[in-house]
DNA sequence: GAGTTTCGTATTTTT
DNA sequence: TACGAAACTC
């Protein structure tokens, strides 16, 4: 994968062959049935993990008896290759995937078991769309309460990822937990009518042979819960399951593995400190309670870090001191001593960019590569005067996280053709299809969807489309024709759509078709080209929804890139030198969580990932003008520490500095350096 | 009923 | 600022 993402394990207290420390080989070497192993931030966790796999190769097991579980795909991919790269000459490979795409391999491997012999796999933007269909596209009131269809998508994916009630879903996701007596009212009246929309959702998906994210979870839990003989076919391929970022695990999830404790052994590692998923349902009692749930199980805990200096670790360690939750955690630096971490004060987001982008821009004319550059946000918003910045400096960067190529409006045009083809009772799709040429529109779309649902081939399906009156109706058929000929072969197939559509869609992108979103075109094609079926293709790109994994294969991979990333995707990620931006009052914690502590907690931990990721730099920014400062939700409970977690830092762990404007002319911060003040700001 | 324009709002994190 | 909804024109 990216070169970037390697680990230089050089420095490591070398205590054996395989450069391991002893806590470290401890749990490699693991001998009982299952282990949780608690890493803290820069103690070898994916190292550990990527021995360990080549530990049990090496003892004997088949490699393809090994499936890694991570969160996201790329993580999944480094480590697979990584374990690859250590035994190059091994013809099998182990299995590496996300949760979500181990299931559905599961599911189309075995479709007798999941009663799924056609399926089409949902992204949220089409649960939306679904759900659209149901609500009738308005937002439902209730008592004043406005739900939008989003929410309904977001209580049900709730519900099912936390084994939650309906009650308990409204509370949090409508309501942010806050609950008095005349809410809970409320939540009584409209509970009945929510529990019937989520029916009809649940029932439509069902007709149009829809999977969403959270059922390709479910159904593969389910049965392996209920079903001893699918629980044993299923265990019989594989051994050993080892799991990364056991913390941002969530009770559905833990559905899974516990079935598959009784029959093979279960490896995982996390960390409490890092778990930042729980707008998704992680609950950190997978780990706390680990030893509780698994009979056989024992743990292992590594303090070590070799990534960071001790200033870095000290500021990092304080974070978690000042919270009430305790974490039992004191990570010690094996590097040794650095630069104390410095926090930046500016005026505006353009200078904070361009302090930014002048710092990298120093130390790549000292000898540092741009890659050895960290930017991290909270949120992929935050960037994008950065990134104006980056292109005006001309300094190379990719970006993590943020809008994936699917979600683009022109390649969802494209692939609705090969959708329709797939599942003729596509709904989302047709309607995609039908209202991008001109003249036709929701109305008469859904109008001709309703006539589609009597036929079951395509070719009647192609004969009601030509009645549609539309001036290029012939154009209409004869995309869908000229798809379904060629559709034994998905790049030829994909390029005759493209061919077909495309004057449609330079009218419909009339400002950025033919210089930006036809070269997405090739890309498309030749990602098509590793797929046998179309089912495959669609299902997997939906679910594994970046392309990364492309650009890479284009031999990108090498170049010298910024990282820009949000701190949710840097998991795993480290750098020599790590900025993280806009740590002002109102975003950490965002004034968007400020709701419980529990948010607030939350928010902690997000900026605890971002401090840990630097090895030797750590620069911390803010401007307190920052748009999201927002009072609404504060409550007098909270102490000013809760509300900014800088608030109190002390001077020793951090070396403070007001940055004067260089590009404007007033210069009047005469506090800016008062240091023995609080470095926190007031609100007003 | 389709398509365009204007206005207002809310603004995270991911499979 | 960017997106969605409502208002407006064809």
């Amino acid at each position: 994968m990216f070169s970037f993402f390697k680990k230089e394990d050089s420095k490591q207290n070398v205590s054996d062959i395989d450069g391991l420390n002893k806590s470290q080989r401890k749990a490699v070497e693991f001998d009982g049935d299952h282990l949780l192993v608690l890493a803290g931030a820069g103690t070898g966790k994916t190292k550990t993990i990527i021995s360990r796999a080549n530990y049990l190769i090496k003892t004997g097991v088949a490699p393809n008896r090994i499936v890694i579980l991570t969160f996201t795909k790329k993580a999944s991919n480094e480590i697979v290759s990584r374990i690859n790269s250590d035994s190059d000459s091994r013809n099998v490979s182990v299995i590496g995937s996300t949760f979500h795409s181990w299931c559905n391999s599961m599911i189309s491997r075995y479709p007798n078991l999941f009663g799924t012999n056609s399926y089409t796999v949902i992204d949220s933007s089409d649960q939306v769309s679904l759900m659209k269909l149901i609500c009738g596209n308005k937002n439902l009131i209730f008592e004043k309460t406005k739900i939008k269809p989003q929410k309904f998508i977001d209580i049900l994916s709730y519900a099912r990822n936390t084994k939650k009630n309906l009650t308990d879903s409204i509370k949090h996701i409508v309501f942010d937990n806050n609950i008095d007596e005349a809410v809970q009212k409320t939540i009584d009246k409209i509970k009945p009518k929510v529990e019937e929309i989520l029916k009809s959702y649940q029932k439509k998906k069902k007709e149009r042979k829809y999977l969403d994210y959270d059922d390709i979870i479910v159904i593969v839990a389910q049965r392996l819960n209920n079903d001893d003989d699918a629980l044993r076919r299923i265990s019989s391929t594989l051994s050993h399951l080892l799991i990364d970022e056991m913390q941002d695990t969530n009770p559905l999830q833990w559905d899974l593995i516990y079935p598959l404790s009784k029959l093979i052994k279960i490896y995982c590692v996390g960390d409490d400190a890092q778990s930042i998923y729980g707008f998704r349902g992680a609950d950190f009692k997978n780990i706390n309670e680990f030893n509780e749930r698994l009979p056989n199980s024992s743990i292992i805990k590594l303090e070590d870090n070799y990534r960071s200096t001790q200033e870095i670790l000290d500021v990092s360690n304080w974070l978690l001191s000042k919270s009430t939750f305790k974490y039992n955690k004191i990570l010690k630096s094996i590097t040794g001593n650095g630069d104390i971490p410095k926090l930046l004060g500016f005026d505006d987001t353009w200078e904070e960019s361009r302090w930014i982008i002048d710092k990298v821009l120093e130390n790549h004319q000292n000898g540092l590569k741009y890659k050895d550059h960290l930017v991290l946000s909270r949120s992929m918003f935050y960037t994008t005067t950065l990134q104006a910045v980056c292109i005006e400096n001309k300094v190379p960067f990719v970006v993590f996280g943020g809008r994936s190529f699917m979600e683009s409006a022109h390649i969802r045009d494209i692939l609705s053709v090969l959708r329709i083809i797939n599942n003729l009772d596509d709904e989302i799709a047709w309607m995609r299809f039908l209202t991008m040429w001109d003249g036709i529109g929701e109305v008469t779309a859904s109008k001709f969807v309703e006539t589609i649902y009597e036929s079951d081939d395509l070719k009647s399906c192609i004969a009601l489309v030509k009645n549609i009156q539309s001036p290029n109706s012939h154009f209409l058929s004869k995309t869908l024709n000229d798809a379904f000929d060629k559709i034994s072969s998905l790049d030829k197939c994909i390029e005759s759509i493209v061919n077909n559509l495309n004057n449609q869609l330079k009218r419909n992108y009339s400002e950025d078709w033919d210089q930006k979103r036809k070269g997405d075109v090739p890309v498309l094609i030749s990602l098509s080209k590793s797929f046998k079926s179309v089912q495959e293709f669609l299902n997997e790109i939906v679910i594994n929804n970046n392309f990364g994994n492309l650009e890479m294969k284009d031999g990108e991979k090498e170049k010298d890139c910024l990282i820009i990333s949000t701190i949710h995707s840097a998991k795993g990620l480290e750098a020599d030198s790590c900025f993280v931006l806009n740590v002002s009052p109102g975003s950490y914690p965002s004034s968007y969580s400020i709701s419980s502590i529990e948010n607030i907690e939350e928010e902690r931990r997000v900026l605890y990932v971002a401090l840990t990721r630097a090895k030797r730099k750590l620069y911390i920014t803010r401007n307190m003008n920052s748009t999201f400062v927002n009072n609404n939700f504060i409550d007098e409970d909270y102490t000013e520490s809760d509300l900014y977690f800088l608030h109190d830092i002390k001077k020793g762990l951090i070396d403070y500095q007001q940055i004067k404007a260089s590009h404007t002319n007033y210069q009047d911060n005469d506090e800016a350096n008062d240091f023995d003040e609080s470095l926190g700001m007031d609100y007003n």
